[in-house]
RNA sequence: GCGGGUGUAGCUCAGUCGGUUAGAGCGCCGGCCUGUCACGCCGGAGGUCGCGGGUUCGAGCCCCGUCACUCGCGCCA
């Protein structure tokens, strides 16, 4: 046989009944009757049933692979009598009669099943994932990343962007993650690094004139993994723009991610362009205890500290006075549940590592539990009617310091919104987080640090630096944020030298470190840089949040385990003795 | 680095109060079956109960240690 196929294994309906056609896939499945076999056959594009009977060779063959073979096969399309047409399958109302079998490539026993819907280990999934990826909802989640992506490209091009590779060996920056390193060959004792972000890259683009930049970047950062971040390596669809204030880049991306959004949203809602909630840092703490609220949750949280100012709720008052906050978290409709739902919450807070989490019940506007009891009635309904609750409302406290109460306020919002499952379905709320500091205090070495992105602009620019207290200067800073997701951050750069001096001076660098780390981009600032800005959405988070995957994983098409290892590939491995020594490297027994 | 969970057949799992020879489904091997589509029926092989130590007359089960995987914290400008 010379041809493959003439057909997919997708595509023969009842206008092809009688031609002779050949198919070439897996062998999904097989029902043996005896006298009369049955072969699902697979694709990439669908399944088609092979039948065949004890009288022909072709019986033989098939009778002998085992599943998940490659064969092709020859045949005539016959149609199936009407009790046995399969309404499930796109091919369903056909059948190939197997004539003439090739076994193109015999499988061994598998150590998982491809067909089939269980669940497996990852670390069989990962060290078998080509397997993997024959399985019907892996091989569908790739294949709509490809789409997602095809979509990002055309819509930004659509935007006037234009697509650049930046490159992949570089130099190791000290700020932020730590880096992924080669060794330099020719250069001994020095290092390239992988990019963690094309940052300076991008920028410098904007420098030399190009206005509009976009690429599908990969990104490499040597950091922990968890469920929504991959270890080692991640793509971004990372954009500049030139000339542009916040409101200008997040009127050219809405569209592109509303739109991606929407193109793929099988009926969920989209925030639309150009409605995205802008929530500054200090609100999103505050309401949503996170600095990536998830708005599909309706609860909101307060501070209701003054409230137990003086209280006879001792803890709380003394909490307050010594500086501390308390916040709130209502649990609507909890009247009718039983008191192991509070106290549940409460182990569940300690189990998370703080002090614990306080509650009020109420039912038929009557207050229970401790604190209302020690807080006293009127005092109770003075803070429920500040906090909207009613009168079948419960109420969780958390109180503490600012940072931990907040924290905690935040993952108890979450989870009392999931428990009385209040979370809205099927929707994609995205918003902006703008207005962050652009300094933060570092306790622990008891000096001012850049709290996110030290090539931000400051509000204010210089007059803002040189004038204001440091840790109440705002950046031109923001975030993405899709149902409790971090998108992305971006920032409108600091393209002016003078300014970038002064911030870095604050945050304790001198002239000299910034011109040692960042001469780079220093440098070409001081030939003429346009004011620029942008930011760079996951592109996995993105198509995670699509297939609605609780693991990024899951859209990744050769991913490394938790430990950042490739169990497929067995990275990473030692190499020669010979490889070592071209490249001046002596590795030293951590033990 | 720290905390939670899991670890029993190739795979998914059950295993009661610590008590006889550790089970089921799928897969595999053999047999039967001409209309199935998760085909069905009969039989068979397959186990270092993650590993090491301890308690006990006796440990898959209890205790200690350790390893692996996983989720989270730290980290991720």
């Amino acid at each position: 046989m010379h041809v493959y196929r003439t057909h997919t294994c997708a595509e023969l309906r009842l206008s092809n009944v009688g031609q002779t056609v050949r198919l070439s896939g897996w062998v999904h499945r097989k029902r043996d009757h005896g006298h009369l076999l049955f072969v699902d056959l697979r694709d990439h594009y669908g399944i088609t049933q092979i039948v065949t009977d004890i009288d022909s060779p072709a019986f033989q063959i098939l009778d002998g692979v085992r599943v998940e073979s490659v064969v092709t096969i020859e045949g005539e399309v016959v149609a199936r009598s009407r009790e046995t047409v399969n309404p499930n399958l796109g091919t369903g109302e056909i059948e190939v009669r197997a004539r003439e079998v090739i076994v193109q490539s015999a499988a061994a026993e598998l150590p998982m099943p491809v067909a089939g819907e269980q669940e497996y280990p990852e670390e069989i999934r990962l060290k078998y994932r080509y397997l993997d990826l024959r399985r019907e909802q892996p091989h569908r989640n790739l294949i709509l990343r490809s789409a997602v992506i095809a979509s990002i490209r055309r819509r930004m091009i659509e935007q006037r962007f234009t697509e650049f590779q930046t490159p992949i060996l570089t130099a190791s920056s000290p700020e932020g993650a730590r880096d992924y390193l080669v060794p330099s060959r020719v250069h001994p004792g020095k290092f390239y690094a992988l990019p963690q972000a094309p940052q300076m890259f991008k920028q410098l683009i904007m420098v030399a004139g190009f206005d509009r930049y976009f690429q599908i970047a990969p990104c490499f950062r040597d950091e922990d993994a968890r469920a929504d971040r991959s270890p080692g390596e991640f793509y971004q669809l990372d954009f500049e723009m030139s000339f542009v204030t916040q409101d200008d880049v997040f009127a050219a991306i809405e569209p592109v991610l509303s739109g991606v959004f929407d193109e793929f949203a099988q009926g969920r809602a989209v925030t639309p362009a150009g409605e995205y909630p802008r929530i500054p840092y200090k609100e999103a703490l505050l309401k949503y205890g996170s600095d990536k609220p998830d708005l599909r949750n309706p609860l909101l949280i307060c501070d209701v500290g003054e409230h137990f100012r003086g209280s006879g709720f001792g803890l709380f008052n003394r909490i307050v006075e010594g500086g501390g906050v308390v916040r709130a978290v209502p649990a609507p409709n909890t009247a009718g549940l039983s008191r192991k739902f509070f106290d549940d919450m409460n182990e569940w807070a300690r189990e998370q590592g703080f002090a614990g989490l306080g509650y009020a019940t109420r039912k038929g506007g009557e207050w229970g539990g401790p604190i209302a009891k020690n807080h006293g009635e009127e005092g109770m309904n003075r803070l429920a009617q500040e906090m909207g609750i009613g009168p079948d409302d419960g109420i969780f406290f958390a109180a503490g310091k600012e940072v931990e109460a907040a924290k905690l306020a935040g993952l108890a919002r979450t989870r009392v919104a999931e428990q009385l499952d209040l979370i809205e379905k099927g929707a994609f709320r995205l918003c902006w987080i703008v207005d962050f500091p652009m300094y933060e205090f570092n306790e622990e070495q008891r000096k001012i640090d850049f709290s996110h992105n030290p090539f931000s602009m400051p509000q204010g620019e210089m007059e803002a630096l040189e004038s204001k207290d440091p840790l109440e200067i705002l950046a031109w800073q923001y975030d993405i944020v899709c149902n409790g997701v971090e998108l992305s951050s971006g920032a409108i750069r600091n393209h002016r030298p003078d300014i970038m001096y002064k911030a870095f001076e604050i945050a304790g660098y001198t002239r000299e470190d910034v011109d040692t780390n960042f001469s780079g981009m220093i440098n070409a600032f001081k030939f003429g840089a346009p004011p620029h800005g942008g930011s760079a959405p996951g592109i996995d988070r993105i198509v995670m949040l699509i297939a609605d995957e609780p693991n990024i994983r899951e859209v990744i098409l050769f991913p490394m385990n938790q430990k950042a290892e490739d169990l497929m590939m067995n990275a990473p491995a030692p190499v020669l003795a010979k490889q070592l020594k071209e490249l001046h490297i002596r590795v030293v027994d951590p033990s």
